[in-house]
This record gives structure tokens, C-alpha cells and sequence, in this order.
DNA sequence: TTAAATGCAAACTCTTTGCAAGGAG
DNA sequence: CTCCTTGCAAAGAGTTTGCATTTAA
């Protein structure tokens, strides 16, 4: 049984208030500013449990490190070689390209662009 | 000034021969059955330049670990939550989709499906 | 009351790095 | 003869885990 503790409730708010692509590490440093006893660990902990319910959902490993996003629907990603930043696509359909791959079970799909972003090209 | 070594030799015969998405320890493990005395710093490394050098590609971070490719071409990936495994897709065009985004300057494209394969859906 | 969640520290995995020795060009 | 590359071991980074304690329900 889930309980909503206030670990718990600081880190969904920091990680909707970053509403940026975050990794556990940002998280924490946003979430000690008002509870500075916090355990990495349980931001760890909290991080992994929503993204498995699919309250937050995950962006992939960039730079070593896991980033989340706040973000539950389906969208894209473009992130920049040089600056490092995300920048979201909206989702767009590929069913009809995968139409020869239908035996597949299909059940996530992961788009992320690389490159530079127009501050950085 | 590059060097032909014989380990840079054995790594990408390695890679080559799994023609699979190994990790560094996959090829690691292959290399060592005819190079017992590598050293896997030397694998990494290797694997790093080739990458870096476009003699092959990275699919990603899956599992913890970054999977090689040996095929150069742009293509992408399915794959499977159930057996860990990757399924190759063929590329297709998807510059329709990002004409809003032609600030951008896109260099990559990294598109992985996740769901189960055929034989474990 | 009681089982789930936390904090802490240690452990774990993958990867990188410093340095002396080896080897390709 | 150079200096790039290797092997080794140690370090590093991100993440997970064991366990006693706390706390939500």
C-alpha cells in the first residue's frame, strides 16, 4: 500500500516545479531547499516508484545520469551536444512506417534528436 | 597519429563477429578467447575511439550498460523488456514530422521502440 | 498497531584515469 | 627513437541495498 509521506510529496513538487528533464541529483537539490534532511536515497526510491506507475515518466541516460520528466504523455526529445538542454517535440505517428514490424509488441517509443539547438549552432 | 594494434584489431574483429549490440563486457569477454591478456581498460577505450570515430555506433544505455553496434548505417532499434534483447529497424524518414523544428540542427536521430518481442509477447 | 517508508552508510556496477612499461611507425 | 597504446590498479560517478528507526494509516 503506497503512503503519501512528505518525502514523497516534496519531490513530485520539485520535479513539476523544475518541469525541466531532471536527474535524481537535481531533484535532490531542489527538494533539500525546504526539506534539508532528506535522504538521497528515498529521492532515489520516490524517482523509481513514479516513473514505474507512470506518474512521472523517464527521458533516458544523457551525460551518465537518468533524467525524469514531468511530463506523463508521449513526446519527443531533441537534446543539444553542446549545451546539454532538452528541448520537447510533440509526439507525432510512426505506426504507418512500422506497419512490416507488426508482429512486435510495441509499447513505448523513444525518439530522442541530437545535435545543436538554435542558441548553439 | 592512430596505431594499428593488435588489440584494436582483436576489439572491432569482436564486434564485428557478435554482429550483435554487445556491451564493453560482451566484447570483453569474446575478446579475451584468442587475447587472454587484454586488459578491459583497453576495451573501453578502444570502443570509445571507434564510437567517437564513426567506425561504429551506439544504440544506448540499456540494462545499465552502453550497447555497441557494429553497423554504421543510421538505423534503429526495437527492444524487448522481457528478453533483453534488440531487434534491428530499418530508417525511415521522419524530416515530414520535423519541419517545425528546422531551427534545429538535427545530426542524430536515436529512435528505440520497447515492448516484447515476438517470441515473449 | 503494523507494515511501508525513511535515513544512513556501505556496497555495487559500469566506466574512467594515472602511471609505468611496452610496442608501432 | 618517439610517443601512442597498453595493462594494472585505483578512483569516480550514479545508483541500489541492508538495516534500524520512524511514521502514515
Amino acid at each position: 500500500m503506497k503512503r503519501n509521506t512528505i518525502q514523497r510529496q516534496a519531490i513530485l513538487d520539485a520535479i513539476n516545479s523544475l518541469a525541466n528533464h531532471p536527474t535524481a541529483e537535481d531533484v535532490y537539490v531542489q527538494v533539500i531547499k525546504t526539506h534539508p534532511t532528506i535522504s538521497k536515497a528515498t529521492v532515489y526510491r520516490n524517482l523509481a516508484a513514479a516513473a514505474e506507475n507512470g506518474e512521472i515518466g523517464t527521458v533516458g541516460i544523457f551525460d551518465g545520469a537518468m533524467h525524469f520528466d514531468h511530463k506523463k504523455e508521449e513526446h519527443f526529445h531533441f537534446f543539444c551536444d553542446k549545451c546539454r538542454g532538452f528541448i520537447d517535440i510533440p509526439s507525432f505517428d510512426l505506426k504507418a512506417n512500422l506497419t512490416p514490424f507488426n508482429k512486435l509488441d510495441i509499447k513505448k517509443i523513444e525518439l530522442t534528436l541530437r545535435g545543436l539547438c538554435e542558441d548553439c549552432k
